[in-house]
RNA sequence: GCCAAGGUGGCAGAAUGGUUAAUGCGACGGACUGCAGAUCCGUUUCUUGGGGGUUCGAUUCCCUCCCUUGGCUCCA
């Protein structure tokens, strides 16, 4: 099998990914906290780890993709007390919404999605063991820590030493804690909160006990690749390794740890202070979800991407229709003749070169993403093999089924891993407009402009393209008649 | 204060110790079109945050300063 090279975060370099089991590959990513509708950050993380698993399944690796959801947390709580409903309301409905988002962004590889609440007897149990080895400890009240000092390796995936951290930049320090660092795994329930039996008394999991509860049970004390965002890096990952390595006595917890970059989002509109950054269900309702997709796959996955609003979004709409528009061609001639149930044998042959070059654009589609999953230059690749096609098509149109094929083929691959052209929601790959749709009227009046052009009076002609542009309705004229298209954005 | 990631053309964003520093967007010109669009061909802009060092040679390695973003126990 193909071998994969990925940055791991805890050994600051690009290494192979040497699956302990072959070819299986057990991935966990640090899931939302649904205390309100997801927005475009989360989605950056979400569809890049897609990505992930897609690759290492088109190799052929086995991927067992698991994902948390923290249904319960302070936020949550609170929101639910604000909206006097059970705080699994409040968990739930934004959960679900986010299913439907990743739905719609074609995020679809995540085998399990675990909720925490339904790990609760694995956290419990996960707790116990800590505190019976000697690194969790219960304090007044029926909170449980995890003792920092106990695990010297604190601080080893983040670079940080425990005692240059200032406590309580910016939360408050409990002083029931041994010492500022530790941190919280069993909660003591307060009132108007939910709360489960425990050996301790009514409470609730601490943030991080719940991601490896869930992943010794299901993945094991050891497995392949851990994934986040960049931001949890520090504290979360750190406990998290901390808390499992020490229940298990095994180490590494993971054997890669993957971060992503966040998105930087620009302008007031957006402050994440302010906590105004529009849900991604409203981004997804004006935006075509292939476009979005394009535009979170377009930078290098470590680094900080800019997120300027419809102004990235516009410029990803450009991109991704240049990007696009040789594809949807390459459809339409494929339909045209799957319609006339002909095979276009009759066509120019494909010159021997471009098979070639179909082939080695695959390849170096494969081999941008094997070293450490480089987006940008997988791209890259297919826009130049988009100008081939643009080419060929432009000197004659009439392939067969079997040529088309051939440079179908780059495109083909790169949906089955980047996966942004099965959810392109514009029109042109074949998909029947519904009757109810506007489709007639506008045949009508373009009809009407066919028969302006035809007797010279292009001013009648240009008014109607106008008018329809008003409506909302694109309108290009190609050799085989007018075509048109919704407006997006 | 500490840790981390960054600073490349009008914008987004790659790359390498060594020919003209990708690609996309934009802009400009040509072909095509009644015009526009799409497409094709071509052009355009950066000497890579400031300073210093190592080297025959650095954007790439080292030092220093400045700036941006993230983290420092709520966050994808």
């Amino acid at each position: 099998m193909r071998e994969v090279r990925i940055y791991d975060t805890l050994q600051e370099k690009v290494v192979p990914l040497n699956p302990l089991v072959p070819p299986r590959v057990g991935m966990f990513v640090c899931g939302l906290t649904p205390y309100k509708p997801s927005h475009i950050g989360h989605a950056r993380t979400f569809v890049f780890f897609d990505v992930v698993a897609r690759f290492l399944r088109h190799l052929g690796y086995r991927v067992f993709y698991v994902q948390n959801s923290t249904d319960i947390d302070d936020k949550i709580i609170r929101i639910s007390n604000e909206e006097k409903v059970d705080f699994f309301e409040v968990s739930e409905r934004n959960f679900r919404l986010y299913l439907l988002n990743m739905e719609a962004l074609g995020v679809r590889s995540v085998n399990l999605y675990a909720r925490t609440t339904d790990y609760i007897p694995e956290i419990v149990t996960q707790i116990r063991q800590l505190t019976d080895k000697g690194f969790g400890y219960t304090v007044e009240g029926g909170d449980v820590f995890f003792e920092i000092a106990k695990f010297p390796k604190f601080g080893a995936l983040s670079k940080q030493k425990v005692e240059s951290v200032q406590p309580g930049a910016r939360v408050e320090v409990d002083a029931r804690k041994r010492s500022p660092e530790d941190f919280a795994l069993w909660k003591s329930a307060k009132p108007q909160e939910p709360w489960w039996e425990s050996p301790w008394g009514r409470g609730r999991p601490g943030w991080h006990i719940e991601d490896t509860a869930i992943t010794v049970n299901v993945l094991g004390p050891r497995y392949d690749l851990h994934g986040g965002g960049s931001e949890l890096r520090f504290p979360h990952h750190e406990a998290e390794i901390a808390q499992a390595e020490s229940a298990t006595g095994l180490s590494p917890l993971a054997a890669l740890w993957m971060h992503a970059g966040l998105l930087n989002m620009r302008g007031e509109k957006m402050s994440k202070s302010l906590g105004n950054v529009e849900p991604l269900d409203e981004t997804l309702r004006k935006w075509n979800p292939a476009v979005l997709r394009y535009f979170l796959l377009s930078g290098l996955y470590r680094s900080p991407l800019e997120y300027a609003g419809t102004e990235s979004l516009q410029e990803a709409e450009r991109s991704f229709e240049t990007l696009a528009a040789p594809f949807r061609r390459l459809n339409e001639l494929w339909s045209d003749l799957a319609r006339a149930n002909d095979q276009g044998s009759r066509g120019p042959e494909l010159p021997k070169e471009v098979m070639t070059r179909s082939r080695a654009t695959e390849e170096r589609i494969i081999g941008a993403l094997a070293e450490d999953f480089q987006l940008r230059e997988a791209t890259r690749q297919l826009f130049g093999w988009g100008k081939e096609v643009n080419s060929l098509l432009a000197k004659s149109e009439g392939y067969s089924t079997e040529a088309l094929d051939v440079l179908l083929a780059p495109y083909e691959l790169a949906d089955q891993v980047l996966g942004f052209f099965s959810i392109d929601e514009a029109p042109g790959r074949g998909v029947p407009v519904a009757p109810s749709d506007i489709s007639s009227l506008v045949e009508l009046v373009l009809a009407a402009r066919q028969r302006a052009r035809a007797r010279g009076d292009f001013a009648e002609a240009d008014r109607l393209r106008a008018d329809l542009g008003e409506a909302g309705v694109l309108v290009e004229d190609t050799p085989k008649g007018p075509k048109w298209k919704r407006k997006e954005g």
